[in-house]
DNA sequence: TTTTTGCTTTACGTTTACGTAAACTTCCTC
DNA sequence: GAGGAAGTTTACGTAAACGTAAAGCAAAAA
């Protein structure tokens, strides 16, 4: 079973991090571990958080971003229809920005196939130089076009 | 039809990043203007080459690695074996990278339309509270679940 | 001919997201 | 009880990607 509490090197551990970062990520409000003594213990909640910044970081989120999410997320279960309203609006902005992440990413993927299959022609004709034309096969190394 | 040769400011419009910005592409050995006298002049290529850098910017690539890459392409050219190979284990990296945003994206995604309709929910009953419930037709302004 | 407009270089400033070092406590082990 | 491992705070340092101001040239417009 999944434990309940994590230390901070847990989850530095689990989500390859250092403790250096997590312990920004608290000091920039999108984390927030109790205490027992000095030391953190980071919760479930803690722990899916930290996942979504490591995600959103990914993604191009600055950290800024993310946090002003979590707390829009966070304030909307005191919900204030303006509060509800405006969680909506940015999550529709966020959506539009991952539609056209998709758009970026389907023409990287045409281009980066595109260099690839140049990149093999290159390859095949550098080995028919080399060895005669004899070595044509070489050709059925390469993917499909 | 479209000019074979671009002003600096041409570019920036176009596509809206500032001139300072394409100063700093060309510094960093991103873009490789010509000049007449001192002003630069694009070429087709660099209007390209400036497309790809915004795009891999959108995706969180830094300019250090876009640069890289488009090293390893402009080698590519004179074609030795190694460098070839070198550029192949390149792409591929990237698009395994890529592979990783889709996920990411799409995860994001899911979690985005079940905060939505959580929103949604939400909203409908701040409105079922203040209004009474013969108003629960209003659940038909939410998307298909 | 002055003025505006656009471009240039040089250079210091700024924000983000940490790295890194110093100096300290706490707990565990031997 | 000495040492080591893991945690802590405080604080200065750094790389990336520009912003911004200063100061100047050069062609076109008024």
């Amino acid at each position: 079973m999944s434990p309940s509490t994590y230390s901070i090197s847990d989850l530095a551990g689990e989500f390859d991090v250092t403790t250096r970062s997590i312990r920004f990520y608290e000091d920039q409000k999108l984390l927030f571990p109790t205490r027992r003594g000095q030391t953190r213990i980071f919760s479930g909640p803690d722990r899916v958080r930290l996942k979504l910044i490591l995600r959103g970081k990914r993604l191009g989120f600055s950290l800024a971003e993310t946090r002003e999410l979590f707390e829009l997320w966070d304030e909307s279960t005191t919900g204030s229809m303006k509060q509800l309203e405006l969680l909506m609006t940015k999550i529709q902005e966020k959506k539009l920005a991952l539609e056209q992440q998709l758009n970026d990413i389907a023409m990287l993927q045409l281009e980066l196939d595109s260099a690839e299959n140049r990149c093999l022609d290159a390859m095949n004709e550098l080995n028919e130089e080399q060895t005669g034309l004899e070595q044509h096969d070489l050709a059925l190394t390469r993917n499909a076009r």
